[in-house]
DNA sequence: CACAGATCGAACCGTTCGGTACCATCTGTG
DNA sequence: CACAGATGGTACCGAACGGTTCGATCTGTG
């Protein structure tokens, strides 16, 4: 039966709808690990209404990552803006945002970095260069809170920064257990280490006994 | 032509050269990125051969991973070792030794954690069991230089480390350019900053500027 | 010399893969 | 009402996958 009765024909909302549901299958399963078959019935749709929107698999993961990357960034960015203008407190507020992601029972690492590293290779490199976009805006987030908190380096401070991020990220997926707030700790001792003079009347103020 | 004319028979030389060609085909392409039948012709080994020795692909990945997570933890305990009894020394030449793996052309993340990532569930998860195991072994490494260093709390300050170490290794494969030494410099400063009594007479060491 | 064990090469099996083609059936538009 | 476009369902294709089996041929041992 094509075209189920009474449903709207809406390409539009149609590809918005398997972009959805393929960005939590392919998370949840790995790039590899479900077929474009599997992929077509979960969502409830035809092989070649995906390959009419998509054009092929590889289309159809680089579309997924890019709407995810945007959304993520934007998540932080807003996460970080929520947090009023001190450094500190976006630092903070950022951090705490990945770890609340981080313990959600779904979470399975980054998508972005997952995708990369399981089409290292292949696929002309798709997924590499989209993580690779991923990261810097990763960075360019965090060297605005390094530049604003006044460091004098805000690049090597961003990407002190954007390794904390990224292992913290690696190992609350692959590493059981463990105090989720060591990251966000080291984070803070990084920018008041690297910034002398910022916000001093927050200076007394005891990171490592608020977990 | 079986048993190629001269060869001399020896199950253990053939095994162990089996382990060493497969460790390095399937780092470089990826646990997926190369099947059995290439993976015996590439190494010049039937599939028979192949398959006495290790059962099964998924047994010949357990015994690559384990092989390498067994190299790799004591090439960096040696690392450590070898910088003398000084905690900071320590950590510098662990990060050190990192920066030069990262600097090697065939890098391409660590093999555990790509594995771990790429076969995330099913294959009865031994990879990332593995790969766990991986990261108990590296922090059991850097919680040791956070106590001899006489953290306050070696658990935390090693976690937090392991975390930089992670960060810069998938940023070392994955994020191009930049400082390789930003990482080494954040490690030490977090090293300072929980340690406020270690090696006093190295406290005037201007770390950032040795880049 | 005889026999066991190791190895190669090749054929083979069932399954799954990404991708294509075709057609019936629906909606939306004029 | 007529027609174009969107969709579902199904069958199909060639290739690659992990794994098994078999026979020929070598080495090592007694």
């Amino acid at each position: 039966m094509p075209v189920t009765k009474g449903t709207a024909i809406d390409p539009a909302r149609t590809r918005a709808g398997l972009l959805a549901a393929a960005t939590d299958l392919l998370y949840r399963r790995g790039l590899d690990g479900i077929g474009v078959a599997e992929l077509c019935t979960s969502i409830g749709v035809s092989k070649e209404t995906l390959y009419r929107h998509f054009g092929s698999k590889d289309g159809l993961v680089e579309a997924v990552l890019q709407a995810r990357s945007d959304r993520v960034t934007a998540w932080l960015a807003g996460a970080a803006a929520d947090a009023g203008d001190d450094p500190e407190a976006q630092l903070t507020a950022v951090f705490d945002a990945l770890g609340r992601w981080h313990a959600e029972p779904t979470f399975r690492g980054c998508a972005l970095l997952n995708a990369a590293t399981q089409w290292h290779d292949g696929h002309e490199g798709t997924a590499r260069a989209t993580a690779a976009r991923h990261l810097d805006r990763r960075l360019e987030l965090l060297t605005g809170i390094a530049r604003r908190a006044g460091a004098p380096d805000p690049a090597a401070l961003g990407r002190q920064l954007l390794a904390l991020v990224v292992g913290a990220t690696v190992l609350a997926d692959l590493h059981p257990g463990a105090a989720p707030s060591a990251p966000r700790d080291a984070a803070i001792t990084l920018l008041r280490a690297a910034c002398p003079t910022v916000s001093n009347d927050q200076r007394s103020t005891d990171v490592t006994s608020s977990e």
